[in-house]
DNA sequence: TCGCATCGCTAATCCGATTTAGCAAAGGGA
DNA sequence: TCCCTTTGCTAAATCGGATTAGCGATGCGA
């Protein structure tokens, strides 16, 4: 069926040159080394015709580098979150004619060990560590080029990172309701009101409720959920509503800000008409649910393709070690924020 | 910092022996070729002792072989839908200590052949091509071993297929209905009532059908959506609202039925008790939604474990030609489905 | 005519493993 | 004592390219 791959000698055979003349027209090197314009002609026509395609395995071994870097995530690389973030690698790495090979760790430092040795012992260019969630990790010694994707390192290692720019959508998120009038009765569901009320780990929350309060907008309370999903941002509004009448909710992601949809929605009121919402992520629903979500988006896309950027570009020599590159968060304006009555 | 790896050389003068028995040793063929028990113990303790690992570029060069596998898929790698597939693979791979490269197509067949191309030339032992919903695809020439995954060969190509047992799960989802009582007013979302009123190319919506019509479950209607978003799912419930009074609605997939609930809502009509619901997929909002909606589970993840399992298979020689893998779809009943009033 | 530089190409080595063929020493039988 | 096995290990070839060093032929100046 299929036949055996055309390798150099084939190519260099029907050429009626020497495996290192046919080596050295493909390459390019031709010029270089004083191949007459006549060999080379013949070389490439032959390559052509036999579809010659150079092994790169064989490269690889000869020179040490294999067009190939590693995306190793906690468990990234599966969550619809973080689709994105791989598509933005591949169209990176694509383009620089680069394979990815992915693996998830799990958070088990062990498997992360087994996979980032599996991926070295293949000879990986370099290495992409990605988070789930924004939050600070302990990179492994002897790594080799690598860049930190949607995490920093803890203790300070010289690797860059790549991660969103959560205060800048802390601010935006917060503009979005000034703009509108909301100057008080702006409560949180996720976070705060202080930067202590935050879910362990959590970089996002601390780094966003940061960002709000740079612009002076005051916040009027706030309820903390131990896991940002939608039954919590339910009970939560829930209780929430309880005690006060907020004008404006900043949910500190979508998923929650579905909760709190569902509690308004209990309590008889509606959205934005007596309350404005204003959330994070730009997950999916958020524009499936009614009315849309005015939300800040995670730029996954971008992140991912930021992470191949650098990698290429510290491999290079050209990232200052420990360099931090925020990737700005832009607002979604949907329907769920209407001007402050009254 | 990072010092040369240790190679089999290292390791042979280390122990004090020749490369061969080192390799020999190593891949665990000393006693079939009569390596002493001693020198074997030697070679071993030195391989610990300089944290030996063989090269696999090497290896793949003189074995031909690499413990790789491609994924290539349309656009599935970073659809939501599909990450767990992803996992599925990257699980049952890794049990094998094969790492796994991912490649998306873009539907475009041009970049495909590249994508196939660049794994190839890096000696992957078998790839995955992958659909992002259930369809026939065309499969390129001189693939090698290879297996389709969510997709069907178009024309037959003798490579095995694993697809999602969809009749299987339009016979479940009519049986949840009929066991709730709903013999009559029972209208579908998103195709149907006849096998012709579907979406093109849509394999899921025909076998959904086929499944369904199989239980002798009357459909008393349905509306066509060109796409089975939220938004076609408000717009054809509304329609269909508008002229019947449904008792069941078989929605034809999550999406479309979050978009029913919409209409629902509007109309005043409460899930359950005005109208119950079923579908398909099993996507995160199933869960979120309220109530609760119950579902056929697309079983994502154990497609792509199967995915790799067959791909193994096959090269063992263990597949027939052609063969076609169908993974069950599990109800997952929640709350949108009550008995029948009256 | 001789010597040297340039031109155009190739032989040989290397990358790091696996694998085949075979060698030297020890053991056993006649 | 001699020959034949068996034991225990290794030299060398191989995978498919990249790269270094260098060889023969030609051209040029003196």
């Amino acid at each position: 069926m299929s036949r055996r791959r055309v390798t150099l000698a084939d190519l260099a055979e029907a050429a009626g040159v020497s495996r290192t003349t046919a080596s050295l027209v493909m390459t390019g090197r031709g010029r270089e080394l004083r191949i007459s314009h006549d060999v080379e002609q013949r070389v490439l026509r032959a390559a052509d015709e036999l579809g010659y395609r150079p092994n790169a395995v064989s490269v690889g071994l000869r020179t040490g580098t294999s067009r190939t870097i590693g995306f190793v995530s906690d468990t990234v690389a599966t969550t619809h979150l973080a689709g994105d973030m791989i598509k933005g690698a591949l169209e990176a790495a694509r383009e620089r004619g680069v394979m990815l090979f992915i693996g998830e760790s799990e958070g088990d430092p062990e498997l992360e060990r087994g996979l980032l040795h599996a991926m070295q012992d293949r000879q990986v260019d370099g290495i992409i560590l990605a988070a789930m969630f924004t939050r600070t990790i302990e990179v492994p010694k002897d790594i080799g080029p690598a860049v930190l994707l949607n995490a920093l390192p803890r203790p300070a290692s010289g690797l860059p990172s790549i991660v969103p720019d959560e205060i800048g959508a802390g601010r935006a998120a917060a503009r979005v309701l000034l703009d509108a009038g909301h100057h008080d009765g702006v409560y949180m569901i996720g976070a705060g009101p202080t930067l202590n009320d935050v879910p362990p780990d959590s970089v996002a929350a601390v780094e966003r409720l940061i960002g709000i309060k740079e612009t002076g907008l005051q916040i009027a309370g706030g309820r903390v959920c131990v896991d940002w999903q939608p039954e919590h941002g339910l009970t939560e509004t829930r209780a929430l509503l309880a005690e006060h009448r907020p004008r404006a909710l900043i949910c500190l992601n979508d998923r929650v800000a579905l909760g709190a949809y569902q509690a308004l929605d209990e309590a008889g009121l509606s959205v934005p008409g007596d309350v404005s919402v204003v959330s994070f992520d730009d997950h999916p629903i958020a524009s499936w649910i009614r009315p849309k979500l005015t939300t800040v988006a995670l730029p996954h896309y971008d992140l991912g393709r930021k992470a191949v950027e650098v990698l290429f570009a510290q491999m290079a020599g050209e990232v200052e070690p420990g360099q931090v590159f925020r990737v700005p968060m832009p607002v979604r304006p949907r329907e769920s924020v209407a001007p402050r009555a009254g």
